[in-house]
DNA sequence: AAGCCGAGTTACGAAATTCGTAATCGGTAA
DNA sequence: TTACCGATTACGAATTTCGTAACTCGGCTT
């Protein structure tokens, strides 16, 4: 991970689709590095995906939910990993447990979602947030 | 957004390097099609970009900040947003204003973002969540 | 009903990119 | 110095993307 790296990360965080050439125009180097070096960061595993952000509904939300304490987290968000309209599941440190970050086509979707989450026999309590502005880092 | 452009959509959240010819194949279209498509989606905001999600450091956690009311929470976003390690930065209903998501590689770096944070003027409080494991939906 | 329009789809050759692989380079240890 | 190893470069082949023109199929007008 040197400074190399650090450049091409940053072009494909901008523009995944940035052709390995250009990359390798803009950072001074060939094709083939630009291309050896990506294929390692995903070994790695620095790279976790490729993939596309996306606003298919109006409305993005974080809804913080707490569960039983002889609940084995892992299982849960793993689960609800798989639920509509989730774009993450975090499991997280404080007084919440687990975080899901959600992109909705409405309100209701959202709600479905908090229902859901509250139905679940394992989740104490739930807190939701509005995503009102979203910026790229 | 009928139910092929949900399909394509699906498709590239999972790996958005995946060839048109081989979505076309997936979801029994054609190539010109699948290209048409995803291109009126980022057209049309449905797509906002094409991406990586990364793991750089070790460490990724949400910074919950709270600003004073009389703050122009927009500018201070935008800001951040430039701020080294910060991945989303969202202004979220709530108890707190603004939620900063970082990927730092250590705990230091982390603590010099919260720093950072808490010398803004305008910010009144921050409170900080690790996030101890991620999974993508 | 015939004709027409327009959005979406398909077809296909050209351009660009990715891919496989072998040669080359640079630094390091023996 | 020599040998070696990982990283980089070079280059032809395979694949994908791109530009564009033809085609399809509803719906609408006359």
């Amino acid at each position: 991970m040197d400074e190399l790296d650090r450049r091409i990360l940053d072009i494909l965080r901008r523009d995944a689709r940035t052709p390995n050439t250009e990359i390798a125009a803009e950072v001074g180097t060939s094709e083939g590095t630009v291309r050896n070096r990506v294929e390692r960061l995903v070994d790695e595993g620095v790279i976790e995906r490729f993939t596309i952000s996306t606003r298919t509904g109006n409305l993005k939300a974080m809804i913080e939910v707490t569960v039983a304490v002889d609940v084995d987290t892992h299982s849960v968000s793993e689960r609800m990993a798989d639920w509509k309209d989730v774009d993450f599941v975090w499991q997280v440190s404080g007084e919440e447990d687990i975080v899901l970050v959600v992109d909705a086509a409405d309100t209701r979707a959202v709600n479905e979602l908090i229902t859901r989450a509250r139905e679940h026999d394992d989740v104490k309590s739930t807190k939701t947030r509005l995503i009102l502005d979203e910026r790229l880092g």
